[in-house]
DNA sequence: TTAATTTGTGCAATCGTTCCCGACAACGTT
DNA sequence: AACGTTGTCGGGAACGATTGCACAAATTAA
């Protein structure tokens, strides 16, 4: 059917051998300038493409680098995944996405999926169900760079990119503080994630700096990240069901945050004249709305470009690389209503 | 650095030939019982991975298909993606997915990128800017299976799969005369896309049957679909400054929905009470918010997923295939407010 | 003129896997 | 006893591209 012209073709045609062809389409200096003119020329006519899969047989790589994110319809990863591309397109590598929607099997699957020796590489955001991630460590072991970015996990010694994830909570809850909210509750995903462990940081390090005595019970963690709508409205009818009831949340998750608008409308709470909301969020069109959220802002193109630029360079390194850093990435507060 | 393990080593180890190992693991009937479970302990034991890039070359395909769309950013593209990855990994398939951002070079570039044998087949939705459609067709000609969705180019004779958009629009129109609105705008994408010339059709449709003369200076289009906020800032200034201002907007996507909005935020216009607005968006955090919009809802996952049965059968296919479909699947209309 | 060097090209191996042959034993059939 | 079958297995050629090495022809140096 689909019958690409290779460069035995372009061999047979001009009555040399596979090993010329080859060398004056690379343009090598032993060829004479005749035989390329003549080369180039019938393979810019019958339109010859090198093979990328015979490529990557030979060079042992396939130039294509693997992502893992939660889902793609998450304006955080979604615009993550755009910095990415920027990045890898300009570089030669395609990008191969894979979502887990929170699912810890399907995380598992996807990465061995995409390994197997079919991509260079691996940047990786954790799903919320994961605790394990033997999966990483034994391909992170035999040798396949991996990136984290967002959701990391600390038991893998490589590069990590995030936002600053505990100065961004502990702005969004400060803010709430400032506008004269007492009793703040935080809903957030589920408690071993990077994020959630940073984020409860920031919260708690705001209400300690405003000396507001931290209240247990106004911490509420929803394994699923905001995938299950019975969970988060089980989280939020608890809240609601306390003697002393909060006034405002922070919400940790984008996912979270309309979960929970969403439970808010069916029990008919107002926002924000019953309960005042603030909450980590990237879409873009959250200001077009009432009622109107402030939200924290992460870079989140600026990670996948960096996040993307270090797997590269793990990648083509002539050596080991052996020395790792975590970048950090300042978040943005955007104040609404 | 990463050294997969090869059915070479596994020969070696036991003193067979790569032959006998490789139809031992594929399980031939004619290797002995015996061999094949000394064979297959060994392979499990010490992780053997076949490696897939061997096999592309081999088998002369790359199980994997190829996804151009505008940018997943956007609920009805993430959600096409979905039932897209829901067909494909199930039968084995990689899906590399790749944004246009309604740029017509981009959509030349990606899919140059994605032939040239790295995939199998093709699903596209045109971007808005694209008229010229030889990119495609070269290749088409050449035997590479594509199936358009969405966006289709009617020039090129393959499987298609759409929404009824029509139908849709007519109902979305329909829906602004019964609410009692007299003056019905309509803004639009690109004026050569399909999507277009349908949605424009049922929305004229739906006038004609109400007896609304239908007011040329009331349809506007965008050719960059929303991407560019001062064209829909231009298009509706258009609008709001005609003698007969219109009272209600059908607008035919998701991103111009966004864009209308944001402008009409901008220039102080109460929605819906100054105008009121229904159009196409797959959002599903729509009827979180103030104002809320009545939408057309397309089956998106079922969409996806219809488009890739149908390639994958181009793809495996044993004889070339001459009768084409075109599927169009029912919209949903959803009343808000 | 002869030897040494340069220049241009081809041969063959390689990457990992499959598969067409052919080899060769152990049978069963005439 | 001669021949055909059947069951197991190995050799080697593909798939498309690159590349070290060999080797001829052409050029230069002695």
């Amino acid at each position: 059917m689909f019958e690409p012209v290779t460069i035995k073709d372009i061999a047979k045609a001009l009555g040399l051998s596979t090993s010329t062809v080859s060398r004056a389409l690379r343009d090598t200096h032993e060829i004479s300038a005749a035989t390329k003119k003549v080369v180039l020329e019938y393979a810019k006519e019958i339109g010859y493409q090198p093979n990328p899969i015979a490529l990557s047989l030979k060079e042992r790589r396939s130039k294509s680098i693997g992502v893992v994110v939660s889902e793609v319809a998450n304006s955080y990863f979604s615009q993550a995944i755009n910095g990415i591309e920027s990045i890898a397109y300009d570089r030669g590598y395609h990008v191969i996405i894979s979502q887990t929607h929170e699912s810890f099997e399907r995380e598992v699957s996807n990465v061995q999926h995409l390994a197997s020796r079919s991509v260079d590489g691996l940047l990786v955001s954790l799903s919320s169900q994961t605790t394990d991630i033997s999966h990483l460590t034994h391909l992170h072991d035999r040798g396949l760079p991996i990136v984290f970015f967002d959701r990391v996990a600390d038991e893998i010694d490589t590069h990590k990119v995030i936002a600053n994830n505990q100065q961004g909570a502990f702005d969004a809850t400060e803010h709430l503080i400032k506008s004269g909210f007492k009793r703040i509750a935080h809903l957030t995903s589920s408690s071993h994630l990077s994020i959630s462990i940073e984020r409860l940081a920031g919260y708690e390090a705001a209400l300690k700096a405003h000396n507001i005595k931290p209240n247990p019970a106004y911490v509420k963690f929803c394994p699923h990240g905001g995938m299950l709508y019975e969970e988060t409205e089980t989280a939020i009818k608890e809240l609601l069901a306390l003697p002393e009831k909060p006034d405002a949340i922070f919400v940790a998750g984008d996912r979270l945050s309309t979960g929970c608008l969403s439970v808010f409308k069916n029990l008919n709470v107002a926002v924000p004249k019953d309960m005042a909301i603030a909450g980590f969020s990237n879409s873009d069109v959250l200001d077009l709305f009432n009622p109107s959220i402030t939200s924290i802002r992460q870079p989140a193109f600026e990670i996948g470009q960096l996040a993307t630029q270090m797997l590269l360079q793990l990648i083509e390194a002539k050596y080991p690389v052996v020395e790792f850093e975590k970048k950090i990435l300042e978040t943005d507060l955007f104040i609404r209503n």
